[in-house]
DNA sequence: CTGTGTGCAAAGGGTTTGCAAGTAC
DNA sequence: GTACTTGCAAACCCTTTGCACACAG
């Protein structure tokens, strides 16, 4: 991953250029398996703790990551297809945990199924988290 | 509910019956949205913050309640049906929780749609989420 | 009586907030 | 120069653990 990439990123979604930024994406731009807020702070030592949860925030507001729900007491964090942005999110996959690595990651290809709820209620978001072994266990 | 239903359902799962677990069970048999711990612990006052939380992991590991994945920072819990025991769960109905009201709400008419997961993938748990508006909001 | 349940105190993680100093633009 | 960003300290919330006492069976 270029550095230069990674600086459009934040430029496109008008956030100021600085080198805390570049690594914290950076890590989820490499990583194929959804970050938690000490994974991060451990690859990135020097890093503040309260910096990298103020990152996450920003990244989250513009749709350059999303959260994912698996179920952990923390919070994980994957990186957005190109389609989201500040306004809407396209995270429409589902979402593997596997229970022995507790790695949890996006399989972009498969999309959640739809369903039709009872009267009265109105659909708005759906996350879809599968929990088992994964190809490395 | 009556309150030899309760007892019925903590004899059945080896569980000594105590007021306390009669209140908390009782609790979840009335009600039909997920309870985080804090609510538990306002409508039932005089009650040890830390016995509730015991409580709640015996009630998990019968498979009298199972645990709701909304993506909030607290646990919430919800009655099991009565397929659920302590060796297996049967709860694979999605959940709805509404962003207005906050209410999690397991939907028992709606069963998760299947996926087809790649090769490697093994499922052995499914969640589904919605979030949007209830029929209250 | 014996083993389980309860309450209290304390500790352990995750996350947020306030504020002053630093920095991108 | 101005507004945004960072780092530090402190606070807040959720949850677990240790231990002595109480209680169900």
């Amino acid at each position: 991953m270029s550095n230069s990439t990674l600086v459009n990123i934040l430029q496109k979604n008008k956030l100021r250029i600085t080198d805390n930024r570049i690594s914290i994406l950076g890590q989820f731009i490499e990583n194929e398996f959804a970050l938690t807020h000490q994974e991060l702070e451990l690859s990135l030592e020097h890093l503040d703790r309260v910096t990298i949860y103020r990152t996450l925030n920003s990244f989250l507001e513009k749709g350059i990551i999303h959260k994912v729900i698996d179920g952990d007491g923390a919070a994980k964090f994957a990186a957005c297809s190109e389609a989201c942005d500040e306004h809407s999110h396209h995270d429409e996959h589902i979402h593997f945990k596997c229970r022995k690595c507790g790695l949890t990651r996006c399989i972009d290809t498969i999309s959640i199924p739809e369903i039709k709820l009872p009267d009265g209620y109105k659909m708005e978001e759906s996350n879809y988290l599968v929990t088992g072994l994964c190809k490395n266990c």
